[in-house]
Order: C-alpha cells, then sequence, then structure tokens
RNA sequence: CGCGGGGUGGAGCAGCUGGUAGCUCGUUGGGCUCAUAACCCAAAGGCCGGAGGUUCGAAUCCUCCCCCCGCUACCA
C-alpha cells in the first residue's frame, strides 16, 4: 500500500443494551486497535473511529422493563463500554455516541440526500396498532397466543416456546405488552432502500475488491446471488432519529440505517473537539483514503452491501476499501449468548485479570478465518507457557543478570561471534516481518512472529552461556547481556500494538524516556543503547495464573450450561402427579404408517399419511434424523389422536405420533405395539 | 432441505497458486542452573474425514459421500 494514504479505521459500533464480552473483542475492537497501534508506530496519518449505537427497539424495551428512559439506559452502557475500553488499552481517537445532535443531523442529511436521488422508495404495509398507547407496535412491543403452538406470550417476531417466528399479524389475541390492549391493524408506510434496483452496481463495487478476505467475499456474493430485496429504512418508533419529512414525524430511521453513519458523525465530533472541525473532511472525502471497517461477520453484509450502497447514493464519500470481518469466538466450546448470559463480560474479566493476556490469548487466536475457541484453560496455558515463561522470563532473566552482576549498567558489546551476529540478524527482521503480517491484518500471524523472536532468544542466551563466561571470558559475556537487552528493547516497541501495558512496564524497567506507544516501529530493528546506560530493578511481566483463580470461572459457565437445560423441560422435571381424569383426556390409539415421505426445506420432519381405524390422517412428526421414510411404512405406532390440528411448516398435522428420546436427543424410539393389532385401537 | 465455514499427531492450529507433513502447548528422556520449578536439546506420536479421478507425483486440483458448527428451520 500507499504508505502516505490516510487510513481511517472503525471498529463496528458497539450495542448499547449490554457489557461488551470476549467474542466483540476478538471480532473486531481487539484486531482494530492492534492495527492502529501498530500504524501510529509507523507513524501513519490514521485516526481510529468509534461510538455507541444507542437507538432502536430492544433499548426501548429495556428501558420499559427497568421503568427508566431509553436515555438512561444508553447513558448507563455508554460509560460501561467506554471504561472497559479504555481498561483494556483499546485507543479510540474518538468514542462517540448515536444519540447526540451531530448525529442526527448527519443521518438526516443522508437520508435526504438519497431521498432527493431516488435510492429510497415508500411503501405502505400493514401492522397493529395500539390505540391506547397511540402508536405502532414493534414486533417484540406485541404478544398474544403463538398460532403453531397455542404458547401463551408469543412475540411478535418469535415464539420462544416453539422457535417459530411469526408474522405479528397472525398472533391470536394479540395485547399490546405495554399496556395490555388489544391493537388494531392498521397500515402505515415506511421508505425503503432500493437494494433490489441496485444491486449491479453493488456487485460491480465487489467485484473490485480483489484483496478482501475470501470470507467476506463470499458471504456477500451468496446475497447477492439469492437476489436482494429492499428494506425499510424507517421505522414506527419514537426512540431515535426522527425522519426528516412531513407526514412521518412519528416515526425514526431504523437503527442499521443511522448506525454506520455514526462512523462519519463521531469523525466529526472528533475534528471539533481537536479544535479542527472541517478536519474530517480530509478523510471522508477523500477518495484517497483507506476506509477500513473492523466488525464481527454478523456484520457483513451491513457493511459490505448495504453501506457502500449508502455511500455511494450519497456520492461525496469514500466507500470501504477494506473489510477485514472475523468469524466468531466461541467460547468453552459454546456459543456465546448474551441473553443467556453466557460469556466473559470484559468489565467482569478487567475486575480479576490483568488486560494483556487477554489480548495476548484473544490475538494469537483470533479467529481469522474460521470460528475459534477460547476456553480459560487455554488462557491459563497461553499465559503461564508463552507470556511468563517465554517472554517475561527471558526479560526477567536477562535484566535480573544486569542488575546482579554489572551493577545495573548495560555492559558494552565486544567481538561478535556467529551465534551474536545472527541474534543481530534476527533483532533487525522481526519488525518488518510482523510489521508485513500486521499490514495484511493477520494478527495471529504477527504476534506468532514476535514470540518467536523471544523464543530465538532464550537459546542464544543458553547457547552463550553468559553464567559461565562471567568468570572464563567477561568480554564475551558482556557482549552477550548487551544483545540480550537490545532483544528487550526491542521486544518492548514490537509488544506495544499487541500488549501495551507490559509494553509500557518493560520501557521503564529499561529507563526509557517517554512512552513506548510514541515510539517508531523502525527503532526496534537497532534497539541500542548509549555507553554505560543504566537500567531499573526489574520486576516481573507477566504473573503466573494459578488453577484457582480460573476455576470459579469454568464452573460458572457450567452452571449456566447445566441451568439451560433443566429449564428446557420444567413440566417434565416437575413430576407433578395428574388425576385419572386428566390422563383420559388423551386418546391414545394404534396406527398403521402408510406413506412417509420428507417434508421439503425441513431437516427433521416427516409427512405420514397414517390409517387410523377407518379413517385415513396426515400427520407431521419431527424424526426424520432417526428414521428413514422407507422404513417407517406398514410399523404400528401409536398416536395422540385428539391433539387439535395443527400447522407445521404449512402442512396439516392431525395428531402427533409417540416416541421415547434422550434428553439430548441423541436417540429417539418409536413406540409400538407388541403384536399386530386392529388399528385404531384404543389405548388404556 | 438451502446457504456459509470446517474436518491435519493428545489439545489448539498452520500448510491448501501440487513434489517425501509443520508450529505452539502437552508427554517422555537428557542437559543447564542466569531466570517466574523458568530455559536449552532430543525422542515418541499423524496412512492430512471416506471413496473415486486428474497428474510422473495431492493434505493441497475435480467428483461423490460421511461427519461437525453457524444461519435458516425444526412439535418427542
Amino acid at each position: 500500500m500507499k504508505k502516505n494514504k490516510k487510513i481511517l479505521v472503525t471498529a463496528a459500533l458497539p450495542y448499547a443494551n449490554g457489557p461488551i464480552h470476549l467474542g466483540h473483542l476478538a471480532g473486531a475492537y481487539l484486531p482494530a486497535d492492534i492495527y492502529v497501534r501498530y500504524q501510529r508506530a509507523r507513524n501513519r496519518d490514521i485516526i481510529f473511529i468509534c461510538g455507541s449505537d444507542e437507538h432502536g427497539v430492544p433499548i426501548t424495551i429495556a428501558a420499559e422493563r427497568q421503568n427508566v428512559t431509553p436515555q438512561a439506559i444508553v447513558d448507563k452502557y455508554y460509560q460501561i463500554h467506554k471504561d472497559s475500553f479504555e481498561k483494556f488499552g483499546i485507543q479510540f481517537d474518538n468514542y462517540s455516541r448515536t444519540s447526540l445532535k451531530i448525529h442526527h443531523k448527519m443521518s438526516q442529511d443522508i437520508f435526504l440526500k438519497l431521498h432527493g436521488k431516488g435510492y429510497l422508495s415508500e411503501k405502505t404495509t400493514t401492522q397493529f396498532y395500539c390505540e391506547h398507547c397511540d402508536r405502532f407496535l414493534a414486533d417484540r412491543y406485541v404478544e398474544g397466543i403463538c398460532p403453531f403452538c397455542n404458547h401463551e406470550g408469543a412475540r411478535g417476531d418469535q415464539c420462544e416456546s416453539c422457535g417459530r417466528s411469526i408474522d405479528q399479524i397472525e398472533l391470536i389475541e394479540p395485547h399490546c405488552v405495554t399496556c395490555g390492549n388489544k391493537p388494531v391493524i392498521r397500515e402505515t408506510s415506511h421508505w425503503f432502500l432500493n437494494l433490489k434496483h441496485y444491486q449491479h452496481q453493488i456487485r460491480d463495487y465487489l467485484d473490485k475488491q480483489n484483496h478482501w478476505k475470501e470470507n467476506v467475499k463470499n458471504f456477500c456474493y451468496g446475497w447477492l446471488n439469492t437476489g436482494l430485496e429492499d428494506r425499510a429504512v424507517t421505522r414506527d418508533l419514537k426512540w431515535g432519529v426522527p425522519v426528516p419529512l412531513p407526514g412521518y414525524e412519528d416515526k425514526v430511521l431504523y437503527v442499521w440505517f443511522d448506525a454506520p453513519i455514526g462512523y462519519i458523525s463521531s469523525t466529526i465530533e472528533w475534528s471539533q473537539k481537536i479544535g479542527q472541525p472541517e478536519k474530517w473532511k480530509d478523510y471522508w472525502l477523500d477518495k484517497e483514503t483507506r476506509l477500513i471497517h473492523f466488525i464481527g461477520k454478523d456484520n457483513i453484509v451491513f457493511h459490505a452491501i448495504i453501506w457502500p450502497l449508502i455511500l455511494m447514493g450519497h456520492g461525496d464519500y469514500v466507500l470501504p476499501s477494506d473489510i477485514p470481518a472475523n468469524e466468531f469466538l466461541n467460547l468453552e466450546g459454546n456459543k456465546l449468548s448474551t441473553s443467556k448470559n453466557y460469556a466473559v463480560w470484559l468489565d467482569e474479566y478487567l475486575a480479576k485479570f490483568p488486560p494483556d493476556p487477554l489480548r495476548y490469548c484473544i490475538a494469537v487466536n483470533a479467529p481469522e478465518t474460521k470460528d475459534s475457541d477460547f476456553s480459560w484453560k487455554d488462557f491459563q496455558t497461553r499465559n503461564n507457557s508463552e507470556l511468563a515463561d517465554i517472554l517475561g522470563n527471558f526479560v526477567n532473566r536477562t535484566l535480573t543478570f544486569v542488575n546482579k552482576n554489572f551493577d545495573s549498567k548495560i555492559p558494552e558489546a565486544g567481538e561478535l561471534d556467529a551465534l551474536d551476529q545472527k541474534m543481530l540478524t534476527r533483532i533487525r527482521k522481526t519488525p518488518n516481518r510482523v510489521g508485513n503480517f500486521l499490514e495484511n491484518f493477520e494478527v495471529r500471524k504477527a504476534l506468532t512472529n514476535l514470540m518467536d523472536l523471544a523464543r530465538f532468544a532464550n537459546k542464544y542466551f543458553n547457547d552463550q552461556t553468559p553464567w559461565s563466561t562471567i568468570r572464563e571470558n567477561p568480554e564475551k559475556c558482556k557482549t552477550t547481556l548487551n544483545i540480550c537487552c537490545r532483544v528487550c528493547k526491542s521486544l518492548a516497541i514490537l509488544m506495544q500494538p499487541f500488549l501495551p501495558f507490559s509494553a509500557e512496564k518493560l520501557w521503564s524497567i529499561l529507563n526509557q524516556e517517554g512512552v513506548v506507544s510514541d515510539c517508531q516501529w523502525d527503532d526496534a530493528a537497532e534497539a541500542d543503547f548509549p555507553p554505560g546506560f543504566t537500567i531499573n530493578s526489574t520486576a516481573i511481566l507477566f504473573e503466573k495464573i494459578e488453577d484457582d483463580q480460573i476455576q470459579p470461572e469454568i464452573d460458572k459457565l457450567k452452571n449456566i450450561i447445566a441451568k439451560r437445560s433443566t429449564e428446557d423441560q420444567p413440566e417434565v422435571s416437575k413430576n407433578n402427579l395428574i388425576s385419572y381424569d386428566e390422563f383420559s383426556k388423551v386418546q391414545l390409539r394404534v396406527a398403521r404408517v402408510l406413506e412417509a415421505e420428507r417434508v421439503e426445506k425441513a431437516d427433521k420432519l416427516l409427512k405420514l399419511k397414517i390409517e387410523l381405524g377407518d379413517e385415513t390422517r396426515q400427520i407431521v412428526a419431527g424424526i426424520a434424523p432417526y428414521y428413514q421414510p422407507s422404513e417407517l411404512v406398514g410399523k404400528l405406532i401409536v398416536v395422540v389422536a385428539n391433539l387439535e390440528p395443527a400447522k407445521i411448516r404449512g402442512i396439516e398435522s392431525n395428531g402427533m405420533l409417540l416416541a421415547a428420546s434422550l434428553d439430548d436427543r441423541s436417540r429417539l424410539a418409536l413406540v409400538t405395539v407388541d403384536s399386530d393389532i386392529t388399528t385404531g385401537a384404543k389405548i388404556k
């Protein structure tokens, strides 16, 4: 890349309704921070922009549940996020928020511009409207009886009981979540982004991004190939950026539309803060700027398809030049879940451990090409056997040696032997090697190369046996230690993007002026000291982490998993007794399978035609993973004959077959009868 | 079913523009003693999910299949 280009780095705006967890860090913030710190050390013109995303329905719901204003919710999390990032060493140039005026204005301007240029079109849809609350109900604001499973309290987007997604209009006995009244169906109009019409423009743009990661491009092409649908950019809601059009006073911009605009408004806020209010234009209006969005893979569609189209539609701004989206980080083999509290929260982590071991662990195991896993055991091992034993211990053995044997003065080098030369060459080559990987967003490889320098240095120390040469050949010993000290200084500079806190600590032990983060990357290649330079006394760079420190964390996560699986089956575990009357309501009968076939687009469902006495019925059963359709035909099974009919995937099901299964569903066996009895026979 | 990602020594991964399989951790044996019981050396351990095919030659390219994960979906 051209060295003089301006670089504008953004990290996905975190949603202000919950704390930051490991997945967020691994996906976006940490790789972005490492990249930016590195580029700063290279003296590039770079800014790092972020902020919190503070609009949208989930925030209004959280506010109502807690009986506070949405503003109070976002204020709280804005502060938590900001603090956590700071303590974790994520150095944004600006951390803004989308509830600011400046952002509202910017979003409205862009909306109007797109509106004026024909990128938006108005469409009318039907939605529930609560006359009591005087507002349209977003999907999650309306509850009712699930049309599929009759579960009460299903929400307008999805039924928690059967898991199916619901069109809110389909809910039986719908009621407004806030006031309980029955809503009416009303027409409402919204503006849609004409994605369908402009998809060729997007494809052309994507075709040019040859340097993007393959997973990002593939993902986008997948979307394009199935065809894009227009997306609503406005919503019937009060919390958000008001739609700047007459007749739309009670509507706001859909949160996904205004959120990425936050990158621009945050940059504007930054330039105002530094007293150069026009400075933001140097980045956003210069087509040569490299605009780099660090995001998680869940955000690819917005940043690689929709957002570029918004920018193209507007016309003035630079388009994203890189979107190094990461995959997901799992936790102890399971998916992270904010709603189920299955996560390691950054603020909680920071209350117990220092930032750098986590930065290291996540960076060295970053989900760059595929999902990766974080486990506390691995965290401990990486900290103890890598950070402490290899990096920390090398620094410690070197500096302790100098303190004890050379009165804390770095000795001067004499004649160099082959090994010394080799070590020096290594020092010279490592900065560029590490740097090149970082330029390509390959954080793992970069970090591995840094650690290799420390590994090599340990070998060098061993092979030169300074503890012997101090007596037998003091000159040689001095040379060895001089070079080892240079390794330490070099390490401090190279560590800085990854392990900023430890890097500064080492920097001050080495008695260097200022902070390492002001240091030039290339200085790591020489890293020499003036003659007679004195260092400070040493301190441990990385403390070991003991079993009893991580065990509570492991147990905590295990408990959440255990709890989750018992909660899934509350009725069964209650062990309640029922009366005979209750039992007799259930009509169990013998039936014979006449036909069986798979249900299209459903991996678990089979459609069965069964003979039940005189009648023939159709039922749908979720047993496809366990039985082939062909092996079922002719089998005698037991069905619940008086279960009310249900539509499953649009297919009528009149009854339910019985089957035994293990809790984890690893096995399932049909209930059948012992001898060939007439179908329709009752089971009592 | 559809889309996407993946299956490589005990664990976690690299290699995948083809040419006798590599890294880190762990294990075993040895060395050293300056150092956070750290460091260094050596060894054991993989027929690279399965079956075909292309090729002088494939973990690496093509085809089919199996399995895992995510999205989608899903009444035991």
